[in-house]
DNA sequence: GTCAGTGCAAAGCTTTTGCAGCGCG
DNA sequence: CGCGCTGCAAAAGCTTTGCACTGAC
């Protein structure tokens, strides 16, 4: 299932109906691979001439988020972005400490170690999010 | 070697010199064993009779995590949290995507992997977090 | 004497909240 | 008809920047 459908399946059975807005945002965040900032969705679809509030970007990040469909990654620039929550394409952030670039690292081994750790926490796994600081090549060569 | 004078050392070698506000910054950080925000530092240290511009707690923030001192966490909750990186003592945070409360995941077995995957990007890792995100035991049954 | 760190105050930005309007059930 | 999503505008924080001051070399 395309997580689009599966995104709106979910909300709706949380109870959130997403309109015009909701499905605009949740389209534009399908498209996206990797991290994209709130007020980045809102120029993006501004720039197509749709017309949709700020806040209802971040309504929808935030009922997204409370169910899971998107993961929150903090880069270390003071704006928060998010990722579509796919089990396809997971991956993770490479950050560096001196010009907060991002790059992606491809797979990921930690999910069974996790899913077990988690459980005996009492607590119930849905994602995860991995960043690794350090220092890009860039930074490193200057 | 304690991770207070690890830390004064590494960023005087980066040409910071601690003054009497950062020096306490630094000792509070090494007093906490989970995360705390930048205002939550500063109260603290008011609390306690210290004055301490909230600035320069910011700027001691920025001056650790630049040097990989101090790991960024993201709660979700829209404050930005520290924590001193020390090799002992690394542990990561079960997220609750409902209440946002926090909790420890000790022990990590991710080490290894991320070093090799890292470093085949041109990356030279200094640390990483990780963040499960989730339900807590507590939101569950509500 | 110079230069970096500091505190305070003001500014900046992202994010949140309030409120009237509109559309879908 | 009612309830909830939407947009706009205003408000609220957290964080950053500017500036004069102080202390260390």
């Amino acid at each position: 299932m395309a997580w689009v459908d599966e995104a709106a399946t979910t909300l709706r059975g949380a109870g959130y109906r997403p309109g015009a807005a909701g499905q605009l945002v949740l389209e534009h965040l399908a498209a996206q691979n990797c991290c994209v900032g709130a007020k980045e969705i809102h120029d993006d679809l501004r720039r197509h001439g749709r017309t949709v509030g700020l806040a209802s970007v971040y309504r929808m990040l935030d009922a997204l988020s409370e169910q899971s469909l998107v993961q929150r990654v903090d880069v270390g620039d003071g704006i928060v972005r998010y990722e579509p929550a796919r089990r396809s394409d997971h991956h993770h952030h490479l950050v560096c400490a001196r010009c907060h670039g991002v790059a992606e690292l491809e797979g990921c081994e930690v999910d069974e170690w996790l899913g077990q750790a988690a459980r005996e926490h009492g607590f119930t796994p849905t994602g995860h999010t991995l960043e690794v600081t350090g220092l890009c090549a860039a930074c490193q060569a200057a």
